[in-house]
DNA sequence: GCAGGAGTCCACCGATCGGTGGACCCGAGA
DNA sequence: TCTCGGGTCCACCGATCGGTGGACTCCTGC
């Protein structure tokens, strides 16, 4: 690898891209080529500058990390993308893989994981956080990932906002039966039995 | 003003840490005198380095940042203090103005933002970010700040993992009865009528 | 010294929830 | 073709919750 890595940094906030800008460019070999501030910009820059790799935070405005990771490898597959994120229970670390990241890292992480992070995913390998590779191989560990159905999800944002079943029914358009049925589906889907504890975990494991 | 403004940054995220700094350095009259990777090293830097303000993220570990800025308000009243947050949302933005801190912004905000900020704040000033400035105003004039007891916030923090008000009275040693109290007056307080609804506004304002 | 708030406790009732055990339709994949 | 899973619906029951209206202790502040 004689070749200069060329780098797009994509994140919303100010501070955290000039991090990662900083950090990277000090390092002989790789060189920062663009940034961009939103999910939608990512995209374009990196189909317009078509870098080896995109440096790409999850939470973003307009396109959050996963889709925007999947717009670019649909379109440009030899850019790779290693994903941030400043979490690490977030729901979107597994749609991003399946998204076609090469590699997910922790903000938190310290400057040398992120520069060896961002060489190893250039080279063709996998970078991965050491917590988020336990999780990754703690989910494929347990029998259901605990996915829930589009309804499932949609009754449990109301119950969130604290509607009774009957309420959401009246709100979907159903039955206060079905409403009950599809909690009950979801409190065995996470493990619980009870609306609260429901939607507290959902809301950490962000599937909600 | 024609004197250095000398900065200690205090951020447990090597990228955000790296960005301030960067921003920061790369302005004229402006100095990084050291970095914090925690609450109490931000605390032990402010002491010793008696910096002319410090930048410090409200979440980290060990002490957070509005109890940090507590400690060094304390014993270096001198030193001023620029909070940063991620979310808009968080109960700690009123604690830490509480505690001492001169300025309160975002981590999204534009870094011209942040190095207008830090020149505020270094000549005696206060600098918000508007979202916050809007979301102070608007909390004053709310006559509740929905502010819970520490019994309140105990008894809603077992609601949010999920026992029942029996189990949480075993668990504290009250009586049902007198969790159902204090969950009422909470309830009252939050300005809703049950306990998952009640569970995810105090997660959405931080306060649990 | 006394008001007021936090914390504790009680009884009681109707409403809601959790849980069971069904049933039907339909579309995708074996 | 037929199975399987998502989505829909129903009845029924005991458990729990929300809400009311009290009452008693502390402790802090005016």
């Amino acid at each position: 690898m004689n070749e200069v890595i060329r780098v797009l940094v994509a994140d919303d906030h100010a501070v955290v891209r000039a991090g990662i800008v900083a950090l990277l460019a000090a390092e002989p070999g790789i060189e920062v080529i663009g940034e961009a501030v939103d999910g939608e910009h990512a995209v374009e820059l990196a189909l317009s500058l078509r870098p080896d790799l995109v440096v790409i935070d999850v939470r973003m405005p307009k396109l959050t990390g996963d889709v925007a990771t999947a717009r670019i490898r649909e379109r440009a597959p030899e850019v790779r993308v290693l994903v941030l994120t400043t979490y690490e229970s977030d729901a979107s670390i597994l749609s991003a893989i399946e998204a076609g990241a090469s590699g997910y890292l922790l903000k938190a992480a310290p400057a040398e994981e992120l520069i060896a992070g961002v060489r190893s995913v250039a080279a063709g390998e996998v970078a991965l956080s050491p917590t988020i590779a336990a999780q990754l191989v703690a989910r494929m560990r347990e029998p259901a990932p605990a996915a829930l159905t589009p309804r499932e999800t949609e009754v449990l944002r109301l119950v969130a906002d604290g509607l009774s079943n009957r309420e959401i029914g009246e709100r979907l358009f159903l039955g206060e039966s079905t409403v009950k049925t599809h909690l009950l589906r979801t409190f065995e889907k996470l493990g619980v039995n009870d609306r609260t504890r429901a939607v507290t975990l959902a809301m950490q494991r962000g599937l909600i």
